[in-house]
DNA sequence: GCGCGGCCTTGACTCAGGTCAAGGTGTTCT
DNA sequence: AGAACACCTTGACCTGAGTCAAGGCCGCGC
């Protein structure tokens, strides 16, 4: 195991560091979302030596296209993205927005080929499992094999959360549901569940949520007038937790 | 590899075989949709020996309930399922239908619980896969590892193009592209492409696609009027694929 | 054969959210 | 500092799909 060097320990998502990358998984703070399972820290430092850490994407960087080859999995570390797919006609169908210690590009698995794009949101950092290494070592550790399954069946059990919120749910409850999720995945972050700023636009929102941008923004201005939200531009204050699930209408 | 039986090799999905399960993944002959990788035949006989063949499903009997205990998946021998969620006001959300070939049940890896339930739309055969096993042979068997990485994968992109389907496409969009599905589905079993019997009704379809029955009707009658398809209630022929296709206005 | 219940279709009306248009605010580049 | 641009908000109007209501069709049990 490489010693962490003096600063990188809790360097954390706040600001990525641009001129080291000696973070590794036994250090890294987000261990225990993006590795859930008590492994152990043998395994751990196996893992650790197949990912690749390089330099942060900038604001609006691909990390991947649609129909790239399909090379590797990966984690956020810092920072957010944004998946979406290009519909034939040439819209843009936003598929999930990915926080730091959540893994994404598992849709590639299927064909090797990446079956979205995947864009910083703002300048992020990230850790590149490559899928051939990540397979060798499942065999051989079967948490890890166990933990990616669960991952996968995590993905289409909040595909399907996705789903029945487009096609049940009023504008007023998407955006709820959403503002929740945000809140929830903060939360599991040790950050505010009750105050953040949105990493992605209102059309962004709108996109994922089904709803045009004048949609979400009168849902936000409703919110606002019922003291439910205090919305400042990009600045999210929950008001009131409670009438937020209530007007969200869901489980979570 | 154990040399079929008599009557059994091609007993395929549509009579139920309800006096004899001695059907194997060896002579199925769905086992290429099943499992497309090109298993060596000793592996198969490995996958063989995992699964559970019980009695058939009768119409509108549980293969599992959402929250129950997450156990095995399901491959689908004959029949049809749908598999469906109820949100916290009751009301349900279809969030697919699964045809003789595929698997269903791979949303419960991640909290050991079912996240749906599954229903059969009409008698269906089905084959259990126990979760455990299949993660043992996995490790064994780098193919089969892979195939079911592959398999999980398949459903996070179906799934995201459902979720494209309901957040930017009209109601005849979508009811246009449930049909090439189902087309292209029942071409892959060596079925006819034109003409099908619908096993879901016309609730279902609206559910899962989120629309009311009523207006799912109306694209049927107004396909039907532009000579599209002819509709006679559960029986489908499709007339012209071609306007189907740029109905649908998608990809697949 | 008849009556009942489930499923499907059609019509008339309503409304949530989309569209179009205008103006405001904040940020970046020069 | 100012211009240019991207993003957000609000208003007025329109429309696709939902709602409500009625009637038809088909299969099943008696």
């Amino acid at each position: 195991m490489t010693a962490p060097l003096a600063n990188d320990g809790d360097q954390g998502e706040l600001q990525p560091c641009t001129h080291s990358y000696q973070v590794n998984c036994g250090n890294c703070r987000l261990n225990s979302i993006c590795l859930p399972l008590a492994l152990e820290s043998d395994d751990i430092d196996q893992l650790d030596s197949i990912i690749q850490r390089s330099k942060p994407l900038q604001k609006n960087q691909h990390l991947y296209r649609e129909s790239d080859e399909f090379q590797s999995v990966y984690a956020v570390r810092s920072g957010t993205l944004k998946a979406y797919k290009t519909t034939d006609d040439g819209r843009e169908q936003v598929t999930g927005f990915y926080f730091p210690g959540e893994i994404l590009g598992m849709d590639g698995i299927s064909n090797n080929t990446h079956a979205s794009s995947a864009k910083a949101l703002e300048t992020s950092a990230i850790c590149e499992i490559p899928f051939n290494s990540l397979e060798q070592l499942s065999s051989a550790m079967p948490s890890l094999q166990r933990h990616f399954f669960q991952l996968m069946s995590r993905e289409i059990t909040e595909d399907q959360q996705l789903i029945t919120l487009l096609s049940k749910n009023s504008a007023d409850e998407r955006v709820a549901a959403l503002m929740l999720s945000i809140s929830t995945r903060n939360a599991r972050r040790k950050l505010s569940a009750t105050q953040f700023r949105l990493p992605m636009s209102r059309v962004d929102i709108g996109n994922y949520l089904g709803l045009t941008v004048e949609t979400v923004s009168r849902v936000f201005s409703r919110m606002q007038k019922l003291h439910i939200l205090r919305v400042d531009n990009k600045e999210i204050e929950i008001l009131d937790t409670d009438s937020l699930k209530g007007m969200a209408n869901i489980g979570e």
